[in-house]
DNA sequence: TCCATATTTGAACATTGTTCAAGAGAAAAA
DNA sequence: TTTTTCTCTTGAACAATGTTCAAATATGGA
């Protein structure tokens, strides 16, 4: 039994984190997290209220780690003066990527569930995330001509970071492990750099 | 019972298909499906091996449905004797849209399936199909500066509908019902055409 | 120390996918 | 026609899971 609720709480997440990891979806099962945590099964239920909020939180963490990363990167390129909209657009993405590749398991049991649990609404916690990363990507193009219109501004950064997302998302070939195909980065930079250019030239038009 | 195996074996697609569609993964229940198909469980199980057996035949199923109005709606394009590349790749992505919008909820189904069962390898029937669908779009963009480049042209075809996916991918928000959101198309018509003025940009240059 | 309140426990329940021995039915053999 | 053999069907039984809740335990104050 651990000491107070607070770090049980802490335990049944790290554990359950490390599950999905490992395991995905299938490998979370109550009564394993109830063991290594040294709780009860109806501990678990009094601390989340249920297996889905569990994963909430799990997922919650995750999507936090991939945020921080990000801002971590746009400030790090903003210090050492980097300003070429191109080289940031694929930092991030670069940023993205090798989140995706490195917590990979993880990473597609978050969407499995996301797309199983509501079937008909993408959960709040999940869009306030995702609003987050759209609003880094909006500030590197402001710097474009698309500053100009706000909506579109917004459109762009919406559709630009869905396109990574869907690239990433289509790219498990567990050809040998399951890590992204080597090809993924490629489609990335390819999109990136294409989309940038798209952008200029309808600026001179 | 129905009068042979190949009838039970349709009536137990349609049956499943239909709780695919009216209520995603979770409404799938064998023994629901045994009652409405007036078949005895076992029954399922000797004509599917599997309760995924059965899921991957409806997902199959459902793909084609995508294949074949993609293919149709190309031919029609071409018999009409549209040869503008951005208008071809808006209307396949159009396709798309309005297949995802018309099936969202056995749609949704299907990726969530294709991400629960085998973490670490994408079914090959989806695999199978998902490259058919990759060829059309090789075939239009086949009419730009990319076809200089044989494997370039192939990862540009797999990027931009990847990010067409990943765009429709992202915009379930049952703000009423499950539909897409209005602005789903809007970013898909900006990253095409931005895609698109990319790549005649990159032929100028 | 004793009581009241909060927390923890884990056996019991409900719901699923799956199996398989027994039975039913059809086709072939006698 | 009767018997035998083979295939297919049935559904009760099993295993594994999420969830509940009455009882036990722990905690903190008077």
């Amino acid at each position: 039994m651990a000491i107070n609720k607070e770090e049980a709480r802490r335990a049944i997440l790290d554990i359950t984190s490390r599950l999905l990891a490992d395991g995905g979806l299938e490998a979370v099962r109550i009564r394993d997290i109830a063991k290594q945590a040294k709780v009860s099964v109806g501990s678990v239920y009094n601390i989340f209220g249920d297996v889905d909020d569990l994963l909430r939180a799990c997922n919650t963490h995750l999507l936090d780690g991939l945020g921080a990363a990000g801002s971590l990167a746009i400030a790090e390129a903003q210090a050492n003066g980097v300003t070429d909209v191109r080289e940031r657009l694929l930092l991030l993405s670069r940023v993205y990527h090798d989140f995706v590749d490195e917590h990979a398991t993880a990473w597609n049991a978050m969407l499995s569930f996301n797309r199983a649990v509501a079937t008909n609404e993408t959960p709040d916690w999940y869009i306030v995330r995702q609003e987050m990363l759209f609003d880094i990507i909006t500030e590197v193009l402001r710097d474009t001509s698309l500053a100009e219109d706000e909506a579109k501004l917004n459109l762009a950064a919406r559709a630009l970071w869905s396109s990574v997302h869907g690239i990433v998302t289509n790219a498990y070939r567990g050809v040998d492990d399951n890590r992204l195909s080597s090809s993924t980065w490629e489609q990335i930079d390819l999109l990136v750099t294409t989309f940038v250019r798209g952008i200029e030239r309808a600026a001179i038009q």
